[in-house]
DNA sequence: GAACGTTTTGTGAAAATCTCCAAAAAGAAT
DNA sequence: ATTCTTTTTGGAGATTTTCACAAAACGTTC
């Protein structure tokens, strides 16, 4: 038992599963060790008995979403990050998660990796805390291998990615190989996603980001790239019958757990719409940005549009207010309508805005503007009169509805 | 009595009056005289019996243009303008006209005016027919004088007019100072207005076109001009309420007019947004072009648009078409739409077209398309699923009716 | 042709929208 | 102050639209 205090992890070993076996022996108790990302780097098999996170855990090869959300919210996690002991977390049932004793693997003032240990049918003690601290000192040379090995891969997939993000890769085969050289599937269809950060992404920021990626199960991220303030992805959906649903979902998860669980508010995600050939990835990478810069210039009517598909027209409306300035073109009905509430201090451009915004329908326009939908129906009247406008043809709308834009636009 | 059958009319006399006055005296009637467009040049005073449609021709200085149009339909301009010998007109009291006789005054082979002769008490005997008939070419000169005077001041016009379209006259003042050169007060508002006929325009269609334009009393023409196979008008609304209504009613008027009378087919009307500064006449010009430079790419699209106003969406489509080529940009939602449309051969693309069309109206849509309001309603559902639109976001339906017309366009 | 999924059509009830009228309120004009 | 016009609001009743459900028709696949 002496030895066994003084360090019974001193030993050689080959693997990393050998060395989880070994732990379980000691301890007693099923054993997991996992990267800093939560992704499974081995298991003890000696001890059969386990819980259903465990299960999990070891099926999907990583630790399931939901219970990362939980041990955040809890509190395990992040005091994982602030301290080298080991910490107990309480039996979860709702999550399938029994008493255990996690700890963190430190690579100077950095996190590289976990340990489980899972508290079947007895409790750990202090002394046993002491060994599994050895134990995750121990751990930290064989994680720090795995890492470097990844590091490499990772650098070759980061140039491999700007080389597709600017357009070099001139041929689909080309792109092909490598993707196979890197060991990645291309995806049958994808999307460039850009976060655009308030400030310039920092290395500590980046672990956030890394983490929070790797964790994520919503999307696939084939590869991914920083670029001073901007966080690049090449990802897919899961879902194929809807991948923007599950895309506008991820971008908001992100946005939400940066500044929930990071503090880091103001990112604004942006996306590209789908494609199959990989050979457009410098276009989407363009979609995506484009969507940011309009983001920039309509943030209160494009806030909740993160994609350039639902874009709609903004897509083109600096386009169009380009023609319309060199045509100095005037758009009659508004120049009535803007003279009628000049003159009578009415409000018939508002009411028209209000109204086509959202989508024609009386009541709801009527509620935003908090009058009586008689009161609505009755302006409208006036303004198909004044204005010369035919609410029943869907050009005139439109036109109305994207020479208000212009305007407001321009106003600003 | 000899010297009367003789030719009582080879007297000198001054003004055209008081030669309607002589004539006045021989038939003993009440005399008007017109010129080819129907404006009243003089009529006789002498007698004071008249008939209602008389009463305004004299106020109005013309005749009103419910009588003429009577006049064309039943046959008695069109006959005034094939022979030379005088024509009766029977009563006509639904539009005020008593019996009366007409005969129109010729240059060469081409009417210049006519003669009305007013039948209150008794009728003209045959006597009386032939002395009308001297009497038209007594009058023949003093047109003549009066057409010349005309010309030189319309050629005047037409130069001006020129300059004015081609934007040379760079100061409103300027602008100003010529109308009123021209005798011709500035419309407060005005519009630039173009027929654009199949074929080059004749000096005898021009006759047709000067003759429908001056009789015309919907709205005011200014300046009129023709260029190869164009009839450019400068037109101001009488009703400044609803001046796009009164254009509209014109242009549909002229080219009826054009077929029934002269049998001139294929005229396509397009005309400007309505002006307040003369500068903008260039502008006014480029708009008209473009409505029908527009109406050839969309024929059917925009086959009951001549205002560029109206054109809605059209005023920009062929710019956007530009932009989404170079973009190379693919409509995710119609994409995905087609490619369903192709496997089970439906028609989920036509049947998005014609509820747009109509304006998101599904009793119009179902009806346009012969199927159930239901089975439409379904489809939508099925539009919504596949395509990932919503049809709620006006922003995306626009995106989707542009792009759809963008489509149709390319396919032609 | 049986089995299956998809599409079309029909029905009826609930919800909404529209139409019309009238009264009140607010502004403008005299 | 009063008249007149314009605007707002309310409500009742008619009309439309929407929605869910079910049956029938159609197409595909085995």
């Amino acid at each position: 038992m002496n030895t066994r205090l003084h360090d019974p992890f001193k030993t050689a070993f080959d693997s990393l599963d050998e060395f989880a076996d070994l732990i379980s022996q000691v301890l007693m108790c099923p054993i997991t060790i996992e990267d800093a990302n939560h992704r499974l780097l081995a298991y003890s098999t000696h001890d059969e008995r386990t819980d259903p996170a465990r299960i999990s855990t070891i099926i999907g090869r990583r630790v399931p979403e939901k219970v990362i959300n939980q041990l955040w919210k809890e509190g395990t996690i992040p005091a994982l990050l602030k301290t080298q002991d080991p910490i107990r977390v309480k039996n979860m049932n709702d999550i399938g998660l029994n008493h255990r004793v996690a700890i963190s693997i430190w690579k100077q003032d950095e996190v590289i990796g976990f340990i489980w240990a899972i508290e079947i049918d007895k409790l750990l003690t202090e002394e046993d805390f002491i060994l599994l601290k050895k134990a995750a000192d121990a751990a930290k040379n064989k994680l720090l291998q795995l890492q470097t090995r990844k590091n490499k891969k990772e650098e070759r997939s980061q140039e491999f990615f700007w080389k597709l993000l600017t357009g070099h890769l001139k041929t689909t085969e080309e792109i092909v190989d490598h993707f196979h050289s890197l060991q990645i599937t291309p995806p049958a269809s994808f999307a460039v996603l850009v976060f655009q950060f308030q400030e310039n992404i920092s290395n500590k920021v980046e672990q956030s980001i890394s983490y929070l990626l790797k964790t994520n199960q919503r999307i696939k991220i084939t590869l991914y790239t920083i670029d001073c303030n901007q966080l690049i992805l090449l990802v897919s959906a899961t879902n194929l019958e809807s991948p923007f649903n599950d895309l506008d979902q991820f971008a908001k998860y992100f946005v939400l757990q940066m500044r929930e669980r990071y503090g880091i508010k103001g990112i604004k995600p942006g996306y590209s719409s789908i494609f199959e050939d990989h050979q457009k990835t410098n276009k989407a990478y363009k979609e995506s940005l484009s969507v940011l810069s309009i983001k920039e210039k309509f943030p209160l009517d494009t806030n909740d549009i993160f994609n350039y598909q639902k874009l709609g027209i903004y897509q083109i409306l600096d386009m169009i207010l380009e023609k319309r300035q060199t045509d100095a073109y005037e758009n009659y009905s508004l120049k009535r309508l803007h003279e009628y509430d000049e003159k009578h201090n009415s409000n018939l451009i508002e009411t028209l805005e209000v109204f086509l915004n959202k989508d024609n329908n009386i009541n709801d326009a009527a509620k935003e503007l908090n009058v009586h939908a008689n009161t609505l129906n009755y302006r409208l009247k006036r303004i198909t009169e004044i204005g010369e406008v035919n609410f029943k043809d869907p050009n005139q709308k439109m036109v109305l509805y994207l020479d208000l834009k212009l305007e407001k636009y321009q106003r600003i």
